[in-house]
DNA sequence: TTTAAATAATAGTATAACTATCATAATAAA
DNA sequence: TTTATTATGATAGTTATACTATTATTTAAA
């Protein structure tokens, strides 16, 4: 028996909810798999149609544009990993344990998913890692800021900057450390893999020991 | 008297160099300030030629499309922040302070200028804060990597990466740190006009000193 | 079983991202 | 100074993208 998550994520981002209906959640599927394999600037409505052999008319029903779709896929991926570290840190009181599962959580949330059918997290995660900074890196960023479209990762944050905290009361960057470590992953996962020469860690085929090794060295020694 | 550089640049990027005639400055000046208005996605070379008073096609001369126009900005930058380094580190031998002299380099390259007269280093310096990640994450990025297109950028890391390897030799990270010092002084200035609950720093009107102060403490316990 | 809602099929528009051609202006060579 | 060369401008055209609109058909709900 798959586990259903139900995602909740701010209503503004679709013109109507992707998990609701059988189409809603082919968008979701087949979007992953497509910008995965094309990448978000060749990818579009069209090309996703004939993937999924339904039409662009129909998919502009959802989603207003790619770029509210890729929103869409990004919270989404948020707020799987804020779950996936509540889940994982539930009976677990010490917080420098704490902020090794969120480490982890980062680095490798695909690896232990709990599966909802139509999101391959891997791929989606592969998404994140190369296309998950286009979404507020535009002009609109304030005005959909405003809309609450980034809620789900200022809260994840939070969380983490409330663990970080928690280890180290004193300490100056809560924010910053808990952001720079979610981004750090991504970034350090991407280098290894296309611009080996910006970093010093390697990756294997979905295999990032080093990264997740280097993070919790970066905050084991800010923290201590 | 103006300090003229001639930045030297990848010839793969351009079809015809820029910096020869005063079309191609003007592509380059014009180019900083549109994108900086208007944000890359909207931008394009119709715009572009009315903003500067020429044509579409004289301007498909220069560049093949506004990607590797962008990549041209982008490579000017990390160039010339190199290039700052070089001169206000030049007779400093504590790796300490050149590694302070880098920082201050990152955050605020933008006030220090040696002015090109037509690259306007502070608007540069914005542009390359909203929209500089762009130009490697791409589909193309192993075959664009591949004609050495990021190669200033690996060169400006490789550089601070010798100086915090100067200042702690047994340190396992120096390209990674390195970046993500590049990487972070960007993102936090970023976040902090923009999604100010992702970071825990304030910015004035190009007045980046906690950012500099916050990535002086980063690496300076990270070392020690 | 009727009605409403969702989806498909198709067509159409505006703009973006180019390419091609020719005229003209500026520069360099003879 | 004349001529050849090259750079730029003016204009037009092509293909693809990013949509919107309309109508038909299927599916689901009352």
């Amino acid at each position: 028996m798959a586990i259903e998550i139900k995602i909740s994520l701010n209503e503004g981002i679709y013109l109507r909810d992707p998990q609701d209906s059988a189409l809603g959640r082919n968008i979701i599927k087949h979007s992953i798999l497509l910008i995965e394999d094309i990448g978000f600037e060749s990818f579009n409505f069209k090309k996703l149609a004939q993937e999924m052999k339904s039409t662009e008319a129909s998919i502009y029903r959802y989603f207003e544009n790619k770029h509210l779709l890729l929103i869409y896929l990004v919270s989404w991926y948020w707020e799987w990993v804020a779950y996936l570290i509540k889940i994982n840190t539930l009976n677990i009181d010490d917080p420098k344990r704490k902020l090794e599962i969120i480490i982890n959580s980062f680095v490798s949330a695909s690896a232990d998913n709990p599966t909802t059918d139509y999101v391959d997290e891997s791929k989606l995660h592969s998404v994140i890692i190369s296309e998950g900074l286009k979404v507020y890196h535009t002009k609109e960023v304030d005005e959909e800021n405003g809309k609450g479209f980034f809620k789900n990762y200022k809260e994840l944050i939070t969380m983490v900057a409330g663990v970080i905290t928690e280890i180290n009361p004193s300490f100056e960057y809560p924010y910053a450390l808990a952001s720079n470590l979610f981004e750090m992953s991504n970034d350090h996962i991407y280098f290894a893999k296309h611009l080996p020469r910006l970093t010093d860690i390697k990756v294997g085929e979905n295999k990032y020991s080093e990264v997740e090794k280097m993070l919790n060295y970066f905050a084991t020694n800010l923290l201590r």
